[in-house]
DNA sequence: CGAACTGCATTTTTT
DNA sequence: ATGCAGTTCG
């Protein structure tokens, strides 16, 4: 504590924690002694391990606030790096609210956001113009797609996605075509990647666009290449701020870490133990290494968790501990123990649908607002059941993170008018819109503008403009892309003489995109239209087109208030920063929970990373969490046998409840009664033990083969879960086939049926 | 040009 | 199972 770099400024504030509502503003009051610190350590580098649920958003929007009114720097001289659009506002907001007058002039928003503002700014230094497109992920593989289509790469071996996906973990890493190792160039896509990379930034300079990667790279370079323009921000940022900093990839860490070389006020607000997004680049590493990246920094912990019963803290806290690869933390609480967290076995997703609806319709009925509930699954799949299932009992639901508004196709077609209207060189944008609606222009005519475009590497509207010229295409194509490119011309020139909404529904109508889906016989036609009228309604909340196209393309945000209420619905991912009273993780199977792709594709760190999913889901709850997994579950068509999951066996007993309806696998006599699951017969443990030396494929065959030692009978008369009752035509090995009285004829595994 | 067919993969997702 | 993309046929 005596190593804060002594500021001449005398202390405005006392500084002993307990004492300070003397001398100490009122929006310290009710801090913690360890929040205080993490408010008041504003010099130096710091870093606030933040647990879940000890306070962390509190902390920050404090410390921005104690910056402010201490009168260590104005706004303008403070950034704050979010990554999503939802945290940036309610720090905006609620600082706002904590000093009591509007902050303006600061930089808080996302990364993406604060780079793209920068760029924006010194566009031409890094061959850009300031008014370059913005591209989205589908706009990069098509791009990718294109350039592979050129090169005659097979993108059957080499999805583009697949190479538009090395690209970006390249640029999550701050490398630039130059930059990438030669080995990784040489393997990566048949040792076409690099070479691919390359061409597409060069395309992408030509189209006048950054993808978003590009949007933190080039900042990159621009600092690095300008070191003038960097110390400018350098000096005027005193203080920076960053959320999320388990988040951070390598170009944002070397981004960050120029941008605090001067002042060195750098304050990191993370938690290693939730860190779920490597497979997006980013880097553990980061926070874990935060102490030696700068020199004399100060780690403060929050360990006091003010969200959780110390029963739902524990358990995820056993589960944790599992981990290698973490700082460390030991969270504690005050709450009432509550109760122990429930975890329940049944037969199929479908029973395990069932008792989730009727334990949220318990609560319901306890009067437990439904906004208070969340199922959580690992992978969307999953959700179906759920839908189902709550639609039945006729228990409203909201799925988050389903799709959004602006990734309608109507949506996007629209926007790409938009774009060319303002961007004339955004390819990505005139390809989609050239022959929407038809107009006529064939593979023939699209061909002859890109070979033009690509081997003059001009964008296709100028291929157009001196195609028109030549007789290289035929005159009816020649005429109907002059008329368009007039088009084009003419709305352009309306940009700023008329409201941009009026102009956008003028574009809108003139070009017959709207009159394609008008004239539309199809069900989702109106729909469409309504969309498109509800985006020219939006646009009046901007005031410029290139203002609501920047929104569009950095604020894709997903805003389901919560308002309403209804139950939750989302994956584990989703629900990071939420909260819950009561929370139900469904799917705790080996072959699901951990996602076997995480480990084949990251092995231990993939498992790692996947203990953290399964902490993030449990700290979610404030008050009760159910866990629960299935023996049966259909995916992709196909059913599979599956044992509980190894987080299962993590959560420490004394923490746990266990509960299994009678008969899931004979004896009946339930579980838990402290045996745990390792020291049951049967069900579960017989596929574990075949699991453990086994590869999964053939466990499905091992169950159906050890099923068939039941014997059925021709004639027999059974129970499937599912199916009901039902009696057996044919035995075919460990398949029969079965003739339901309900469900009718079908294959069934001898592994899922039951005498009756 | 559009309908019909085939093959294929199918975790997580923000900006 | 299912949907999507790419291809093929009328």
């Amino acid at each position: 504590m005596s190593d804060l770099p002594d500021l001449s400024e005398p202390p405005a504030l006392d500084s002993t924690p307990a004492a300070s509502p003397g001398g100490g503003a009122r929006y310290l009051e009710n801090l913690n002694d360890s929040q205080l610190q993490a408010v008041e350590a504003i010099d130096g580098p710091v870093l606030v391990l933040a647990g879940a649920g000890t306070g962390k958003t509190r902390v920050l929007i404090t410390r921005l606030a104690h910056i402010l009114m201490q009168g260590r720097a104005g706004p303008h001289e403070i950034m704050a790096v979010t990554f999503t659009n939802k945290a940036a506002r309610e720090m905006r907001e609620r600082v706002a609210a904590l000093v009591q007058r509007p902050v303006e002039g600061w930089w808080v928003g996302t990364f993406h956001a604060t780079g793209a503002r920068i760029l924006r700014a010194h566009a031409d230094a890094v061959g850009l113009k300031s008014n370059f497109t913005i591209l989205d992920a589908d706009d990069q593989v098509r791009l990718v797609k294109q350039l592979m289509a050129n090169h005659h790469i097979d993108d059957k071996k080499f999805p583009a996605r697949a190479v538009s996906g090395i690209i970006q973990r390249w640029k999550d890493r701050g490398l630039t075509p130059d930059k990438v190792p030669g080995a990784e160039g040489a393997t990566e896509a048949g040792g076409g990647a690099q070479a691919l990379y390359t061409e597409y930034q060069g395309r992408l300079k030509v189209l006048n666009a950054a993808d978003f990667g590009d949007l933190l790279l080039h900042g990159l370079t621009l600092f690095q290449n300008h070191p003038d323009i960097l110390k400018t921000y350098q000096h005027r940022f005193k203080y920076l701020l960053v959320d999320e900093y388990q988040d951070t990839n390598v170009a944002q860490y070397l981004w960050l870490r120029l941008l605090a070389q001067a002042h060195k006020n750098i304050c990191c607000v993370g938690d290693d133990d939730q860190s779920i997004y490597s497979w997006r680049g980013a880097e553990v590493e980061n926070i874990l290494r935060f102490e030696k990246d700068f020199d004399n920094a100060k780690v403060i912990r929050l360990e006091r968790n003010y969200r959780s019963t110390p029963h739902i803290l524990a358990a995820a806290s056993g589960l944790i501990d599992h981990n290698e690869g973490r700082h460390g933390k030991t969270l504690w609480t005050d709450l009432d123990a509550g109760e122990k967290v429930r975890v329940t076995g049944v037969w199929d997703g479908e029973e395990e649908a069932r008792i989730t609806g009727d334990e949220i319709e318990a609560l319901h009925t306890k009067k437990q607002p439904l906004n208070q509930v969340a199922v959580l699954v690992r992978a969307g799949f999953q959700m179906r059941e759920f839908e189902e299932r709550l639609i039945t009992l006729g228990v409203p639901y909201r799925v988050i993170g389903g799709p959004r508004f602006y990734e309608r196709q109507e949506i996007r077609d629209a926007i790409a008018y938009l774009r060319v209207t303002v961007q004339p060189d955004d390819d990505l944008a005139f390809e989609r819109i050239i022959n929407l609606p038809k107009r006529g222009l064939g593979p023939a005519t699209m061909q002859t503008v890109h070979r033009l475009a690509r081997a003059e590497a001009i964008p296709l509207t100028q291929a157009v403009e001196r195609l028109i010229e030549s007789d290289e295409i035929k005159p009816k194509p020649r005429q109907t892309l002059a008329a368009l490119l007039d088009d084009f011309r003419r709305w352009r020139g309306d940009i700023g003489l008329s409201p941009h909404p009026e102009l956008a529904e003028r574009i809108l109508e003139q070009s017959g995109y709207i009159a394609m889906w008008r004239d539309k016989q199809t069900v989702d036609a109106p729909g469409r239209v309504e969309n498109l009228k509800e985006m020219i309604l939006a646009l009046e909340d901007f005031d410029t087109l290139g203002e609501f196209l920047e929104h569009v393309s950095l604020v894709m945000e997903n805003d389901d208030s919560n308002v309403t209420d209804k139950v939750n619905l989302m994956t584990l991912h989703g629900a990071k920063g939420l909260e819950f009273d009561t929370v139900f993780l469904a799917g705790w199977e080996e072959g699901l929970f951990p996602h076997p792709r995480t480990l084949d594709d990251s092995g231990v760190a993939g498992l790692e990373e996947e203990r953290r999913l399964a902490y993030v889901g449990l700290t979610r709850a404030r008050k009760q969490a159910f866990v629960s997994f299935a023996a049966n579950r259909r995916i992709h068509g196909q059913w599979n046998s599956a044992m509980p999951s190894r987080f299962i066996d993590e959560l420490p007993q004394e923490h746990i409840e266990v509960r299994s309806p009678t008969g899931l696998y004979g004896g009946g006599q339930g579980i838990g009664a402290g045996g745990g699951f390792s020291e049951r017969s049967g069900g579960f443990d017989a596929a574990r033990r075949h699991q453990n030396r086994r590869s999964r494929p053939e466990l499905v065959e091992d169950i159906a083969h050890h099923a068939k030692d039941a014997d059925f009978l021709v004639g027999q008369r059974v129970f499937h879960q599912k199916f009901g009752y039902g009696k057996i035509n044919v035995v075919d090995g460990g398949k029969l086939e079965i003739s339901f009285e309900k469900a009718g004829n079908k294959k069934v595994m001898a592994s899922f049926v039951e005498a009756a």
